[in-house]
DNA sequence: TCAAAAGTGTTCTAGATACACCCATGT
DNA sequence: ACATGGGTGTATCTAGAACACTTTTGA
């Protein structure tokens, strides 16, 4: 036997496929392109591609979705491996399937046009090629259960935020309403917000105060596991 | 462009990797092999194999536990992709890692001489090949999660078992010790264990009552998300 | 002056924790 | 009789839930 070659095993086509949510300050979103190349071209579905031979997965789920985003720094999670074998109808082909958080206003419209890119509340999703449509409700299920014990909810947001935009974040992602009381109590008493002198005034006319994350103060926290909601 | 078979796109070696757990009453242990091909051929190293054409990465996953265990319906999960491009010496594999529960007096000890495996109690795990003692890390830190929230504890005792021996095995994994009373209050107002009229005698003088698993009772309130620990 | 959103405190409840003694039985 | 592990109850504490009114300000 050829030493260490594994020449006589199976190669397959690896694919990764991004679930980019965003949050327009109402509902929860994700976003959609229509299909490039065939088969299903023109369907919707997820910004994906496969992986090069020299580039590791999250190599190419980063490249990916700066194609599609035009971002740098985006937040963005492994979620699980697709592999039945029938899930691709032009080929053996599985998927490494990421989800990715972006602050929907970074998003520039440009390449929402040249992609045919479209943002789609959950819940309302079109059709979806292949298993796209499982990929995402397991992404929105991860990130539910990831938002109420790491500090990732804050990446759909502007870097400043106000309370009242928080607490609709989580009640999109959660799909149910919260005690503003009850709210504000809990995310302050973690201590991990910083509250700017400058009011958001566009929603009210009292206006709200600005808040931001403080990584710092949230690393001293961060090993006896924190719950943010 | 030939519709729709990716022709272009390159072709990856996929492996999976089963971190194999079991519980001997006393530790948390990892069953490991020596491993058979080049290169590394020798060293310990997680059991695993590479993925068909024709399989799933489950099946892969499933068929590699059979092979290792001769156990047929055995829990497991999907932990993570690893693709690191220089994670493997001898090329390029990425590994899907899946981690595995097993009662460890299942295993027959006639496949553990053939493969030359051995349970190895974590924190005490020899040096293992490429990155696999970051998988079996991963697997641990993710079988703490799981197994507060979901009854996959059991899948690592016997059918019937004691409370005692539950308390321990919760103990192991979180490498702490909890207090008998609580411990028994919360476990017992769950409802999902059921008391057997028999007793378990190797381990005292008095006895202690086996419990076993209810299924059923589980169903019913899983939807609202249980604490086992 | 009024409409519309922001902001804030107290009581109650349930679940978690802390804690120590008696029981059953084989030797 | 005694050594060994099994089994149980109560008081306290704490975090979460329920709940409504006042403030600000642009139009």
């Amino acid at each position: 036997m050829d030493i260490g070659k594994y020449k006589s095993n199976d190669k397959i086509l690896v694919a990764v496929d991004c679930i980019i949510f965003g949050f327009d300050g109402g509902a929860l979103k994700a976003l959609l392109i229509k299909r490039s190349l065939q088969p299903e071209k023109g369907k919707w579905s997820l910004m994906g591609g496969f992986v090069n031979q020299n580039e590791s997965t999250d190599e190419a789920a980063t490249r990916v979705l700066r194609q599609l985003t035009g971002i740098e720094n985006i937040y963005m999670e492994q979620l699980y491996c697709f592999s039945d074998v029938n899930r691709d109808t032009a080929g053996r082909v599985i998927s490494i399937a990421y989800f990715a958080l972006i602050n929907i206003a970074d998003y520039s419209e440009q390449l929402q046009a040249e992609h045919e890119a479209k943002w789609f509340e959950l819940g309302q999703l079109p059709d979806l090629v292949f298993d796209h449509t499982v990929m995402v409700l397991k992404a929105q299920e991860s990130l539910r259960e990831k938002v109420a014990r790491q500090p990732i909810g804050f990446e759909l947001l502007p870097n400043k935020f106000t309370l009242p935009q928080l607490q609709s974040l989580y009640e999109a992602i959660y799909e149910t309403s919260l005690d503003t009381r009850n709210f504000s109590k809990r995310i302050l008493a973690l201590g991990v917000l910083n509250k700017l002198d400058e009011k958001e005034k566009k929603n009210s006319r009292r206006g709200a105060f600005y808040y931001v994350f403080d990584a710092i103060k949230y690393k001293s926290l961060e090993t006896n596991g924190v719950r943010f909601i």
